[in-house]
Parts: structure tokens; sequence; C-alpha cells
DNA sequence: CAAGAAATTGGAACCGTTCCCACGAAAAAA
DNA sequence: TTTTTTCGTGGGAACGGTTCCAATTTCTTG
């Protein structure tokens, strides 16, 4: 009766018999006969009896858990990829713990290592804005813990990723803003440090130069993904002299946070200025009017970061990805398109 | 080289002096000489040594860890309650895990076992909408491990835990939605297990009552806070002989894919039916018409729960409450007035 | 019925860390 | 100088479970 909990070694005792025989009627092994494995299995109900994990991965190394890392959650794109995740991972009877960073790079590094102390199987990630150093990350692979990126991926690191063609994503976005007639596209891109900032870039600036519009950088701006930027940087595209009659925004927060600047100073959308977004968060069907979008299938690459995963973990040898290349998966997206882009006459009835 | 991790004993070999002591000079005790610390530390930096908290939690019985159970995380509510939750755990040196149940009884029994066999702290828990069997909580109370609850609470059950008003604002909605004249609310209610249910629900019912609005039992519905549902019983609101000219919803979901179903039937919001939700949602203020609401202090929660669980883990003996009266906070709510409910001519220019 | 095979069980090692106890050396007090 | 503290260190138990190996029991089979 000292500790509140009941060992292996309390129901041997009672049982007047052996903990490895406990230990083995427990997990199942063949080898106990059918009059012991019953007392045990009954005596364990009994007193409650729950495995300690802990004891039982400090022993052999591995936990059956794994460990899911992501910047944020208030937007609905990470927690929808992570049910994905879960799903897959339960199936395949392992647990999920989830670690938020708040963008934060300390809690990242933080968060790594807690994971790694409590010898997770594997763990898949989506690193911070401020993320510039991977040491975190590659420590993690000098333990042997398999790790899987999506969507924000180191792209000095050769690691397995699931994750969308932002480039191409991007030119059809701005192709389609070019579509109804826009010459004067501006871009508010994300902090540098992000690889989707500069693919959605680069798109962004390929679809301009396809279709004979010079660049123009006044109309674009990197920003920090706070939403006070946003209406700083908004305000400054609108007393432009000419200012821009499209927007494509980072991500459908950006671009939310954009149109209200936009309907504050009583311009229309998308008359006067239409509005991209990227993700189609559930807010974008929401906000007025419907912001066009790029839509990313979240549950999708939940899953099939948690199905590389399990590949990775499975691996016999573990694959070593700095001398072969680490498998990618490339996900479709597909255009949304709302009443933020759709010209007079066309505009669906609300 | 076999394993490919370091420990204290690699350290305690290479140097030629006891595993105690590299213990000690680890974890800063003061018997220790300074060239011997030195030694430690310089070595672990460079052989990367990472304490294993399997093992330390194993023989500890305690792992610097709390849980935080969430019932779903798509909506801002849960996910802004972890934040801060995760502020008041960070600052208090403790690290948070994250289990979400996807609203499924099965997973939060399943992640409350693991939660326990990894030996928490204490955990912080919102119930699913499915739990009516609260076993898997009393058993954490048997092992001596705290619980906090918020939000969703077991009302036969007596635990610390930190709330708002449901009652109070509830009947603070329906007078408003009277107030502006209205005299046929219905209410979409959510599941009969959780006590938000009921206790709005009462909180609508008395409103009427104070106002001398009979209760019509044809416009409260419950309901299982699937989006289906709530297409189909809104629908059938709208169908009835004389429908009602105002909604009270129980969460700001439910209001939001109601007034979807308004819309498309051609009514007007809030001109043919005022709406009112509960939350303030982030997407509340997007929908449109903007979405009158009951804002939760979210993010107070978080850290008012993660107070109350460090008082509960540090008392030295374990609060029983079975015995005495569990602490309960219970903070304030606000009505916040959007265009659903904003009669002609008040309402603001968009 | 005895010998060998198979089934069942007990004993002990192991995993990494902390912590208590003991011991010698050095420092302080007598 | 001798005695008492203090300091620094080493040794070993403990934590709970699995697993290998050996020992014991039970079952086959010649």
């Amino acid at each position: 009766m000292k500790s509140k909990y009941t060992t292996i070694i309390d129901i041997a005792r009672q049982l007047n018999i052996s903990k490895s025989t406990v230990s083995r009627a427990l997990t199942g092994h063949p080898n106990v006969k059918e009059h012991t494995r019953k007392a045990v299995l009954e005596l364990a109900a009994t007193m409650e009896y729950q495995r300690n994990s802990l004891a039982l991965g400090f022993s052999k190394h591995t936990t059956n858990t794994i460990g899911i890392m992501v910047p944020e959650f208030m937007s609905t794109y990470f927690p929808s990829v992570i049910v994905g995740v879960q799903d897959v991972m339960q199936a395949a009877g392992y647990n999920v713990v989830i670690c938020q960073q708040n963008e934060s790079y300390e809690s990242e590094v933080s968060n790594m290592k807690l994971l790694l102390s409590y010898c997770v199987d594997g763990i898949i990630v989506s690193h911070t804005k401020e993320t510039r150093n991977f040491d975190h990350f590659t420590l993690a692979q000098r333990r042997g813990v398999p790790l899987v990126f999506f969507n924000r991926v180191p792209d000095d690191m050769n690691v397995p990723n699931v994750v969308v063609n932002d480039y191409e994503a991007a030119f059809q976005a701005v192709e389609h803003l070019i579509g109804i007639g826009r010459k004067r596209v501006a871009h508010l891109a994300g902090p540098e440090s992000l690889v989707n900032t500069r693919q959605r870039r680069q798109g962004y600036l390929d679809a301009l130069k396809k279709h004979g519009i010079p660049y123009n950088p006044d109309l674009v701006l990197s920003y920090d993904l706070t939403t006070e930027k946003v209406k700083i940087y908004m305000k400054h595209f609108l007393d432009l002299e000419t200012p821009p009659d499209a927007l494509f925004a980072i991500n459908d927060p950006t671009a939310i946070a954009a149109m209200e600047v936009v309907k504050a100073k009583g311009l229309r959308i998308p008359e006067d200025i239409a509005v991209v977004g990227f993700s189609n968060d559930f807010s974008a069907q929401l906000v007025y009017p419907g912001l066009t979008t790029v839509a990313q299938p979240t549950a999708d690459i939940g899953r099939t970061a948690a199905e590389m995963l399990l590949t990775e973990m499975k691996a016999k040898v573990k694959n070593d990805y700095t001398i072969k290349k680490a498998p990618t998966v490339q996900l479709p997206t597909k255009l949304i398109i709302r009443e933020s882009t759709m010209i007079k006459g066309k505009a669906k009835k609300r």
C-alpha cells in the first residue's frame, strides 16, 4: 500500500508466482498455463493494473509513440493535418503527442529535445518561421529517430517530406488574377526563412513574366506573418500613387486581414482590388466576400506524412539520407474561385 | 559505439570517475569539485549527452510534464485555451503534451491511459461529447494525478475546474434577442451529455419566462454537433408553420452552419431571423453578416486552469476531493453584438 | 516405466538515472 | 597534534518491465 498503483510485482506476490510469469501472462506470451494466465488477468483487472510505459520504454528504447511538431494551430491548416496523422497512426497502433511552438524557435528546440528524451519512435515536423538553424533536426537523425517534414521543409536538408507544388499553385493563382484583367498585382509574401515564401514568390514572378507584365518591386513585400504588419503593409500598398488592382497573399489569414484594410478604406472587393489567398482555411469561405484561394489537401498531407514515417520507422536498417535521396511526395492543389476574384455579372448570388 | 546516444556511464568511463559524480555534476549538485564539474560538462557537450527522461521519470515517478486533453481543435476555442496553458506551464518549467480526441470517447479513454502510463504530473481536461462514463478520470485521481477541468465539466464529479457562467451568458444572449423585438426564439442545443448544453438551455428558458414568452418545445432541438444535423434541424425550423424569428445556437460553428441554411433559403439576417452564437470563435467576425456571440476569455481560461493545476501538483498532501470541496473559478463572458442581431438603421456599414 | 521432449516457471541481468550511505582526504576547530 | 567537520567521491540499491537461460514439472513415447 506504499504506492498508489499496481506493478507486476504486486500481482506476482499476491499469486505467489514470479514476476516473469506475470509479465508473460500480461503480454500474451504463449508459454503460460491457461490457469495461471486467467488468474493473472483477473487479478490485474481487479487491482487496476496498468503497464508503466516509462519502464517499458526505458528498457526497450522504443515507446510506440510519435510526436508531431507544428508552428501554430490557430488556422485550420495544421489541426487538419494533425487529424490526418492521427487517423493513420491510431490505425497502426501508435500514440500521437502534439507539440505546438507558437512560431518560437526556442520552443521548437526544447520540444524537439523533449520528444527525443522521451524516446519517441519518430517525429513529423513543420518548422517555425524563426527557424534558421537546423541542428536540432540533425540531432534527431544522429539519434536514429526518423523525421518527416511537411509544408515547411528545411531546404538545405535532405529529408523525407510531403509538400504541395507551391510554385505551380502560386503561378496559377496569379495567372487567374491576370486572367480577370488585373495588371498591378501586389504580393504580400511571408518570411524569407520559409521555403514556401520563396517558391510562391517565384511563381508570382514567373506568372507576371509569362504575361508580359513587368515586375514592380514596390508591389512585393515580405513580412513576418503578424496581423499588425499586414495592416501597415496593406495600407502602404493602397496609398501608392497607382495602387494595385489585385493582391496575392502568402496565406488566408494574411488575405483576410488585408481585406479588412481594403474594406475599411471603402474600396470594393473585387471591383477595386481582387484578392487571392493560400491554403483554403475554413475562414476563406466565411469571409465576405468569399476568398479565392489555393486549396491544400490537408488531411491527405497528414495521412501521407504518417505513412511515410511508418515506412521510415519500419526500415530495419535506418536510412541514411546523407548518402541517399530522401523520399518526397507532392500532393495536388486546387484553385478555389470565390467572390473575391469574381468579376461583375459572374458573381454568385448570396 | 553500440548505441547512438550518450549516457552518464559513457562519460564516467571516459573520465575514469563514477557515474554518481557525473550525475551530480550534471544536475548541479553543490558537492562536486569545480575541476571535475567542468570536465564533465565539457565532455557531455562534445558527446551531445542528453538526459534520458524515461529513465528519470521511471525512477522518480514524476516527469515535469503535464497533459492537456481536448475534444477537438478545428474551432479556435480549444487551440486558444491551449496557448494560455502553455504560456503558464512553460514559465513554470513544465512541458505540455496535447491530446486531441476527435470527440471520441474511446480516444479519450486511451489517451488518458497513455498519459497516466507516461507518468505525467497532471492533466487538464475538457471531455468529449460522447463521454458519459467518468471512470478514466477517477482512475487518474486514484493514481494521485491531479486533474483540472475546463469548459466541459463532469457534473457529478467534484473536481477543480475553470468555467464561465453558461447560464447567465445564455440568459443575456436570449434577453438581447427579445430586446430587439423577437418573440419566437429558437434554440439549437448541444448533446445532453454536456453540462454547457443544460445550463445554456436553462438560461434560454428562464430568459423567455422572465419576459413572459411561453416556452414552445417545437423551437428547441438538441443535436450532436455535426454539421449535417444543423442543416436538417435548421431547415426543419424554417419549414414550421410559424417559423422562428431568432436563433440562439449552442456555439459559433452551429450558428454559422445555420446561417448558411437561412441564406440559402433566401431569408435575410437579421431582418427575417436574428442569430446569436457562443464563444466568439475567430470565424464569428468573418462570417457575413457578423455574428453576435458570447465571448469567452479563452486564453485566460487556459492560464487559470494551468495555475490551478500547478497549485494541485504542489500540494504536498494530495487534496482529496471526495471529502472536501474542489476549487472552481468562474470567468466573465461578454456579449459581442454584431450585424446578425442589429436591427435596420443601427447596422454598421460594411 | 524410464528416458527424452515439451511445457511451464523462476532467477537474474539489463535499461539510465538518482540518491542514500560509506569512506578517505582535507580543512577547521580543539 | 588530535579530533571533528566538511568536502568530494565511489558503490550499490531502487525504479518496473522484458527476456534469456536454466530448472522444474508434465507429457510422450519407446
